[in-house]
This record gives C-alpha cells, structure tokens and sequence, in this order.
DNA sequence: TTAAAAATCACCCAAAGATGTGATTTTTTA
DNA sequence: TAAAAAATCACATCTTTGGGTGATTTTTAA
C-alpha cells in the first residue's frame, strides 16, 4: 500500500507514460544525483535538470516551467520556502513539494502558506518521492504521514466550547473576530453600543479573557497560548 | 497506486491479519450494510457493530472502545461532527473518520477541530476506505484528494507582503498578533512605549489597516476581508 | 404559569489603542 | 563618507475598549 492524501475513486495511472516535467533543487550532490537518475529511469517522468540553490533556481525555474519542482527546504542563501514563494509569481501553473528534515508546525504552515502543495521528510526515498509527484499531479496534496498528523492535530487543539454561546453572543463573536468596532456591531445588528458592549463582557466572562485579541486567538486555537494565558 | 498521507518510510502491511476493530456510524442501510460486509471480508479489519444515528453510538461506543469508528456526517438527530465531539471524551483511544458528501473549507476544519483524523468523500467505495483505515492506523491522517487540495489551499491564501517590515516590526507584528498589550511589547523589547507606538503606526500605515484586529487578519488571510475592507 | 435565561439599554470611569507632529541616534547602503 | 533607512523617544489628543453596576423586557424551558 503507499503514501499521501489522494482522491480515491481516480486511480493513479502507474504505469501509464506520463512524462511529468519534474525539476530538483538541492544542496547535497549524492541526494540530488540519486533523485535525478532514479526520476529520469521511470517512464512516468523526465528530469532533465536540477539546482544546487534557489538563486540558480529562480533564475532557469520562469523559462522551463516544469510541472513540479521538488524543493528542499534547506538550501544555500534563500531558503526553499522563499523559492516557492517566489515561485508563485514566476511560475504560476509550476507544483511544488517541499522536503525537510523539520516536521514542526510553524515549518509546516510556513510551506503550506508559501503556496507548496506537498511536504515530505527529508529521508523519503526517490521512489516514494515519484509516488508523491504522482499523487500531486492527480491533485493530491502527498504528505508524509507525520506531516499530515501534526498538520491535522494542530486544528485540533481548539474547539473552545462555543455552545456555552448564546445566538446572539455568536453574532457579535463572530463580527468581533472580522474587526468591526463595538458601534459598528451595533449599527449591524440594529442595538444599541451599550448592548454590544454588555453581550461582549459576557462573551469575555466566559472565554476567560479581557481584550478581543486573546478572544479571537482562543476561539481560534482553542484554549492555547496567547499573551495573557498564566503559565 | 494509492490513497491518503502517509508516512512513506513504513509500508503498511496490507495482507496481515491486524484484525483492526471497527466501527461504522451510518443512516443509510444499504451502504452500512454494504460497508460491513466489506469489512468483515477483510483479514485485517472486523465490524461486528454498526449504529444509524448518533445517539445509538454514543451509547454503545464507550464500552465497545474500538479502534476505528468511520461516522457519516450526515445523521439523524446529533450530527457526525458532534458525535466525534463527544466521542473523544467517552473514547479518547477511538480514532474516528468522517465521511461527507461536503467539500467546503468550512466542514473540513469543523471536523478536524471536532477531532477527526481522516476526511472521506461520500462516494468513497469501501476498498477505499478500508485503505484509509490502515493509513489512520499506521498513524497517518488518509484524506480524499479534493479534501487535502482545498485543506492545504486554505492555507495557502495569506501572505502579505511582509518583506516589507523591517525586523523590528516583525517582531513587533509577531508580538501584537499574541495578543501583547503596548506596554507588554515594550517591555519585552526593552523600548519605550512610544517607540512601540511609532513602530506600530509605520506597521498600520504599510497594511493600510487602523486596527490591530484588522492588521492581524491581513496578515492570516492576506489582504482578505476584514470589516473595513471596502467593497 | 412561573422561574430562568437571554436580550436589551443606560451611565460611569479607567485603561488601552490610534493618530499626529517633531526630533535624535544608530545602522545600512549606495 | 554621505545619504537613506531604521530605530529610538516625547508629547498631545482623541477614540475605542473593557469593566462595574443596575435595570427592564422578551423568550425559553421547567
């Protein structure tokens, strides 16, 4: 059985003659010369060329466009996550799966948000790695398992008990959260600024907080750190 | 090939009698039943139990305790979400996949915050799932592609232009959007309140925002909506 | 139908935040 | 090394927010 987060009712086509355009940035000569031989000896893909840092990257990436590049996240001067960001403008319709050692959520929300559409661990051998291109060419997002676990659990944290809300208190919750100002509140809901004012005390009574930011960042990430969380 | 993230270094061991215990939460007969058949086909899963409504599991699951519990989301009465809610009180050992025939940003992370590990479409057929099974049992979050592609896209919306900041005024964003109150920032920075004042003032005037709130939503969702965004 | 919960409003005060103007020192870079 | 950018601080003012107290009306649920 194999690997990454997939559609299930399109299966890969393994073994069809895909010829994906695949390049590969990456310090280390043994790693990438390993995956580049490995790439160019299946019949699904074609690497033809490959970088050793997002400069000589950036500088090639805009003219071939390939259809993915694998990016390792640790790289000379601009790191790989700066290469998918930058990726984006000049290489629009270009797929990238980063590969890191790091498996932490702020790495991992780092890559995501960069626009990268894969994370693998840096240890995934080259035919996982092909699974992974595959995958991400069919429209999946591959993930190594622990990714996609620490990725998933980090939405889990939250979940403040928000059915201690009554419908009103989630209104105002909710319009808080977007930025409107306590008279701004009002004039939406057609009430009065002591109202708000009296519905958001409550609201703040039963979060346990006292400024709308840490409001917002306990509905958000659950009952988790912010500023004012006693340790 | 195949399905779900999954760590890649650790083949999961398709043909061995793991006999993994499961339970399915289902409305409809006809693929409850159909589902369970399947399942007690395999070698390595059983089903000796299934429920049609939330309230039925709820009951039973605490002393079943089984390893997998596969919940639609759509149930009479209590909903699927609310069930994985609960569940994770009453059976914190259980991991659960939900299936949906919802594919929005909003379902998704419900589920996950509820506590889901994996995120099945509707239409999965139950080779597929018991593929997920494994997956989730081998520690990995299995996800329908279009699932993973708008979960990861959600993440990906963000980034302001934030190389425009300065290093002190990323620290100085990074502290604000915890929820740090002025003084606090400046204590921690070891600067005068009014430098923080002025620092946040250039801040402001590079994100075009007037408040903190609206500042950190720009910088979470890029230059998304917030209250003030003008239409 | 009665008690409890929710929603509404008012008034007051203090704390925190936002905005403007102006200025000095340090660091970066052309 | 000279100019530009970044970082620092001060003072004033006004807005917004947060918190306390108290009260009435409407809705919900026992």
């Amino acid at each position: 059985m194999s690997e990454f987060s997939v559609q299930m009712d399109e299966p890969i086509r393994k073994f069809s003659n895909l010829n994906i355009r695949i390049v590969v940035v990456e310090q280390v000569d043994s790693i990438r010369d390993e995956l580049v031989h490995f790439l160019n000896d299946q019949h699904q893909s074609k690497c033809t060329v490959s970088f050793r840092s997002a400069e000589e990257a950036l500088d090639q990436l805009p003219l071939l466009r390939p259809d993915v590049v694998i990016v390792n996240i640790f790289l000379p001067g601009i790191s790989g996550i700066d290469l998918i960001e930058k990726l984006r403008e000049t290489c629009p319709e270009t797929q990238c799966i980063i590969c890191s050692a790091n498996a932490d959520v702020e790495t991992i929300f780092a890559a995501f948000k960069a626009g990268a559409k894969g994370y693998l661990l840096d240890r995934t051998p080259p035919s996982k790695i092909l699974e992974a291109i595959l995958e991400l060419y069919h429209g999946g997002c591959p993930m190594s398992r622990e990714i996609a676990r620490t990725l998933i659990s980090s939405l889990d944290t939250g979940r403040f008990n928000t059915e201690e809300f009554t419908k009103r208190e989630k209104e105002i919750v909710s319009l808080l959260a977007k930025g409107f100002r306590y008279k701004e509140v009002a004039e939406k809901l057609f009430i009065s600024m002591d109202t708000v004012r009296t519905h958001i005390k409550h609201i703040y009574k039963k979060l346990n907080v006292n400024s709308r930011t840490d409001a917002i960042l306990k509905l958000q990430n659950g009952n988790n750190f912010n500023a004012h969380t006693p340790f």
